[in-house]
DNA sequence: AATGAATGAGAGTTCATTCAT
DNA sequence: AATGAATGAACTCTCATTCAT
């Protein structure tokens, strides 16, 4: 078999655990799930699970780089909207909030739990998704308040504080928090308004 | 025995394991770690603790009642600064920050990433901490927005988008954001900064 | 304390304690009731326990030596009934059956059921209740059918049959048979019949 | 794997544990034999065994079902005697008094013991044995009976006596009388011309 | 490549018994 | 004599992982 034929197996048999694997994790969370319970969810055998992947914990980084695949593409071309900051920032803002908006959450819940906890999880989420996205921020945004007088510092934990305040939204939505679960779509513009002013006022 | 002593020996040895509980989780996490593990570093026999506590599960929601009464003890003194608005806000964002800041991180990464996933303990967090501090935000900050023109549900919105921005510094401090790390102290500053100006450019 | 004055305190205590493992057992069985239990339903500690019984096991033995207390003492008087066969044999019968009919199934079902199991208690069973019950039957039931020309084995047997029959019954009752539910009191005179009809046509 | 070799390893193995148990439960007892004992005895791991039985006391019932299809199978063929009632009663008494004479005894003892006092042994003995047994007895004896004029009460309790007094025989045997351990052999023949006597008699 | 039976270490929890007070 | 906190061995059951087929 040609090895590009043979790739695309492979890929796809992966594909149909980790698919799998995100559905039982969603539904049970990540250690009430037995690999008994993939299996089943796949379809195939629990011995044909460990031909791809080596552990339990292996999954759970596959789901997540399928995860950050997702948010990422979808993400990066809204950015450069190009003049106005104001649909630069909405982008930035909107795109997060939205992308885990439909199943997502309640795998997201268990991504998140698993990787406060989980080293190889948190180093993952780090190197491929935090520290990216706060390097774009800082060469868009970060940019734009050092060029108002705020000091390089100060301009970075700004930018944290915005990033975080997303992270902090969507555990918030996880907890349960009605206001929050029953208006979030309207999220992206008050955070829009919010952030904006608080940036212009920086300066 | 008296009973006034005998709840003094109680409440004495239910700290104990429950300390000893703390050390451990800190260390290796709530799932890999054994009561065996905890009996040990309490050093008494593994049914010791099953006299004071029910099951191992109940011994992260004693801590987590522990770490409660810590910050919501300390918190709740700040608020009433009167007329101040700065100091208002300000002792609002900086003790939640720097409750945590000692040894607590290592123990709060443990009970929040089990909170995403244990109904109980999300419970807990939701009625005792999370319900309280935002009605108190809502009594306070909400009504001083409303003044100014704001609509009510703005109003909620924007304060869910500061305590969750208090939520997520800490956990992407926790995943190890090198600039939170090192900048903790400087971060009530820069905050109250950058949410005073955002609420006051919302009217 | 005068000794007479001391053992009555003593008996009055392992009364206590019997009477209440007796409730709980019956309730619970054998196995599935703790110490705690009997502690609790007894209003004393667990320790007071072990002051008067050396082991859970122990409490059993007690249990059925009161029991037979109660059985051996009813059935005795009964049988010196002179001439009538038919009301020796009678007696015979009504006592046992009767005397376990109230509460004492349930109690009765976990002593059985443990004595099966147990050597100690199966011992006591055979020494105590078993054997003296037989000797009697022996020298009353026994030598009338020897004298009708019985040999000595078959008699022996015969006499183990019905005395077999009684406890099977007790036990088949215990399982719960509904028409030995409802006609329990009904047996005596059925049995009666049966087995004057068995010897009287066995010579 | 063809279904049907597969359904032949699985039955085989479940065999082989319950087998395992059989001669642990025999010698140890139901409650002090241990899951490691049974694995130990089976020559597999204790972890084997759960993958084909539930729990311990899916065990003692897959060997009552055992015990069942055994003592059934080489019952039901002594039935239909045809018109000799004496050979019909006497098939119906000899049957299950050999059955377990051999190493049975010893396995019976826990089966009975626990039945007293597990509610899903004792459905399971009452609706597989005891009521089919029963049936068979009333359109058989019992039948008999009421043609000689006994009301049907009458005949009722007297099958239900005569089948106690088999299964209390068994106990007095389990229990170690000495007559019924020496003579169990001549059981049979003693007990036909007890029950036929006592029956004729009835009339 | 796929299987799934077998593994066995180890988990949380229970509870009869002890013993210092 | 009474206590009940402490014990710790032992229990049943789970499950990620392996490997012969």
């Amino acid at each position: 078999m040609p090895d590009v034929l043979q790739q695309l197996l492979v890929d796809a048999r992966k594909n149909q655990i980790l698919e799998a694997a995100a559905v039982v994790f969603a539904k049970k969370g990540f250690h009430p799930t037995t690999t008994k319970d993939i299996a089943k969810q796949a379809g195939i055998s629990e011995g044909t699970i460990y031909n791809y992947f080596d552990t339990k914990t292996a999954l759970l980084l596959g789901i997540f780089q399928r995860m950050k695949d997702t948010v990422i593409q979808e993400n990066m071309p809204i950015m450069p909207d190009g003049s106005d900051f104001r649909g630069l920032l909405r982008g930035f803002l909107y795109q997060p909030l939205m992308a885990l908006k439909q199943d997502n959450f309640a795998l997201f819940r268990i991504v998140v739990s698993e990787m406060m906890v989980n080293e190889e999880l948190r180093l993952a989420y780090n190197q491929q998704i935090l520290e990216p996205t706060l390097a774009v921020a800082e060469a868009t945004i970060g940019i734009e308040l050092v060029k108002k007088g705020v000091t390089p510092l100060q301009a970075s934990l700004t930018i944290r504080a915005v990033s975080s305040m997303m992270m902090g939204l969507v555990i918030e939505y996880i907890m349960g928090d009605s206001t929050l679960v029953e208006h979030w779509d309207e999220l992206p513009d008050v955070l829009t308004d919010f952030v904006l002013n608080a940036l212009n006022l920086n300066l």
